[in-house]
DNA sequence: CTAAATCATGTATTTAATTACATGTATAAA
DNA sequence: TTTATACATGTAATTAAATACATGATTTAG
């Protein structure tokens, strides 16, 4: 199977809410979805540019203050096409995801270790700084548990909250074992 | 920052434990530590030239039958070295882990929407499909939490069963709020 | 005996992704 | 007013990773 360049189907997805500037869909990275997946400005702009030879989107100029450009790119009906393919297609798991704390703690090999405690501790303060961050996210944007015309947004959030949480009761737990 | 290059560190890693060929170490990549990190042999075999080549590897050549040679590798005191400086190096968390199946949720603005349900369900059968297999592996590999020279082992393993848990208890929750 | 599966090692090509380079505008704060 | 930050868009160079190409030996099952 070729290399799936997902990050295509996201850009049609991000602008199949509303039309967004290359600016707006790096930034869209930085949160909510970016839990996900990551691209840089420097994947996204020849990335808008190849969906738009292909005909999947297309862009108007808009300029703020004197002469400021920016290019607002639209879905076009093939390039809705194409997402609805995609998110229709099977989806195989992702294998292998990348966890290089988890693959260094694969080579402590015993409980007293005397690094084990630090990098444990370490580890915790991240995860559990993100997890807050996360609570926070979710109280802010779905008070009351609201989530009608946003359910994806939601879904998303609660999933990197229940893998936060997982991640620091592990982190605990292995803290404890000693 | 510039590119890590993990890779090189987990096959010291895994040298470190017992002398390995390049075959082998691409299998290791197929069970336990392949939860948390992946890699082709074609990124493998010339990454132990480098590390040979950078004096941090040396290998003895072996020969099975009449004539299949294999080259057994084996960490020299240069590479121990450089295992334990990135073993005690801080790790900052892994950010924008890429779950594929997560972004097209994200996606699914209703909780009616027709898809939902057989995503949810394909997706569920993947992972306790993964799941049963990791709690088969950890009764097998640590039988009454038995797990003292071999801690880092029992850890990650630990770590991908309640990854996936979180993960199905997510898939479930997901498709009960409709 | 023979065919399939596994062992074993490499290179080449392509695609994806990161970092660095490059340039300029607009706005908000000091 | 000037300076820092954010807005805005691109390209170039490097590194990482996946897939495909390539070859051959050994073992195991039928």
């Amino acid at each position: 199977m070729a290399l799936r360049n997902v990050l295509q189907f996201i850009i049609l997805g991000l602008l199949d809410q509303q039309p967004l500037t290359g600016y707006e869909l790096t930034k869209a990275f930085d949160s909510d979805i970016g839990e996900f997946w990551s691209a840089n400005h420097s994947q996204i702009y020849p990335q808008l540019r190849r969906l738009e030879q292909s005909g999947q989107i297309t862009h108007q100029e808009e300029v703020s203050g004197e002469k400021l450009a920016r290019k607002r790119y639209t879905v076009t009906t093939d390039g809705r096409a194409a997402l609805n393919d995609w998110l229709s297609a099977e989806t195989e798991p992702t294998v292998g995801g990348r966890d290089e704390f988890a693959v260094k703690m694969y080579f402590i090999k015993s409980p007293d270790d005397p690094r084990l405690a630090h990098m444990l501790a370490a580890q915790l303060g991240f995860h559990e700084q993100k997890l807050a961050h996360l609570k926070i996210q979710m109280t802010r944007k779905f008070p009351n548990g609201q989530n009608n015309n946003d359910y994806g947004h939601y879904l998303v959030l609660d999933h990197a909250i229940r893998r936060e949480t997982a991640y620091c009761e592990w982190l605990r737990s292995a803290n404890s074992k000693k």
